[in-house]
DNA sequence: AATTTATCACAGTGATCGCTACGTAATATC
DNA sequence: GATATTACGTAGCGATCACTGTGATAAATT
């Protein structure tokens, strides 16, 4: 109906539900609650399929879940190269971190980021899904921290600042802005806290 | 044989393990495995007792859970009035920075702060566990507010300076160790992150 | 029409969850 | 020693976990 666009022509009666409608349901889920604290039955409940629907489009809760977090990273919390990539590195990681201040607190979707406060301290069984989002963290904290050597090349930074230090920070800060927003802080006291940080980023312009 | 130091005299067989020992063994299972991610086979395991002896000791593992919590505070990871009461708010606060960044990476504990991030998205059914440890966390903020705004009366702060939003500052830099100190950091790395952070708060100096 | 695939409801898998009943062993007071 | 009190080991409670089998029906293709 909704899906299956013309893509790939297949025989059999076609899903009755979007996958990617159901995912972003089921992502929703596994942001506010964790990968441990939602249930299948919260899951599908959420979603409106059946489990058996479930694991015949995504497998397992593990593969949706890594599927959840690629719809976040898409949609809404990447730091991709791309949004690094504008001039004025100082003023680019000002304006994420209060972008991302602003975007853990939208009332429109869960409190925190998806990523950068999940899966810390789970279930030993659990220790795989914990350790591939962690992954996703030190990958952000990468491009951060090229983005600030290309920064020390192109003149914007003090060439004697500390690029690894620096992306450390910035990622310190906006997980820290994760876990206020799930505590339920507010937008403008997020914002705050983002423009402090900014501020010791700019201590170190060139 | 070893606990009831003759304080209370109790008819009827003694325990046969130290309260405070196993407490604290919980505590580090707590520690690293979150609320939800240690089992009570997990915590009789380490702890060396039945199930039947925690129960009948802590009652249950919420309560087992606040009193492990208890014990971290007390022996570890409380951020006190007394611990900020010293002299030059900007000093204390700096050094309690690259404290917790040393804390949190000592090898002979779990890494990270059991308070700082745990408990962040869980099942429903365990909410009022999670919002027991955000009251912590508010807690430790509004502790470092209240010494910011005595350093402003007293001169070492900036009168126009906010201590809302530095307090929330230094919670969110903390936090955000706590994190990364769980995927895996050294104490170096946090401690130069600790610093960035202490600059910032310098910069805010009477 | 025949085939294929997806849907649903229902049921149930073994495992683990937090928690507890029961009988026995050990140590107290009397 | 008698008795009361408490801890311990075994075993198991009902509930839920992630996950799957069955069977009938619906909707697409060939």
């Amino acid at each position: 109906m909704k899906n299956n666009q013309g893509l790939v022509r297949r025989r059999g009666r076609p899903p009755a539900f979007d996958r990617r409608e159901v995912l972003e349901r089921a992502a929703k889920i596994f942001w506010r609650r964790g990968y441990e604290g939602a249930s299948i039955v919260d899951l599908t409940d959420a979603m409106g399929i059946t489990a058996q629907s479930l694991y015949a489009a995504f497998g397992s809760k593990a593969q949706l879940y890594r599927e959840a977090l690629d719809w976040y990273r898409a949609a809404l919390g990447a730091i991709t190269p791309e949004a690094l990539d504008a001039p004025d590195a100082i003023a680019v990681l000002s304006a994420l971190l209060r972008d991302q201040a602003r975007a853990f607190t939208d009332p429109a979707y869960p409190p925190g980021c998806m990523i950068a406060t999940a899966a810390l301290g789970c279930a030993e069984e659990n220790d795989p899904v914990s350790a591939m989002v962690a992954d996703l963290r030190h990958a952000s904290v990468a491009l951060v921290r090229a983005r600030l050597e290309r920064a020390i090349v192109e003149g914007d930074l003090r060439p004697d600042a500390d690029p690894v230090a620096l992306a450390r920070f910035v990622g310190a800060v906006i997980q820290g802005l994760s876990v206020q927003a799930r505590d339920g802080a507010g937008a403008d006291e997020l914002v705050a806290v983002a423009e402090l940080a900014a501020m010791e980023l700019a201590r170190h312009r060139a």
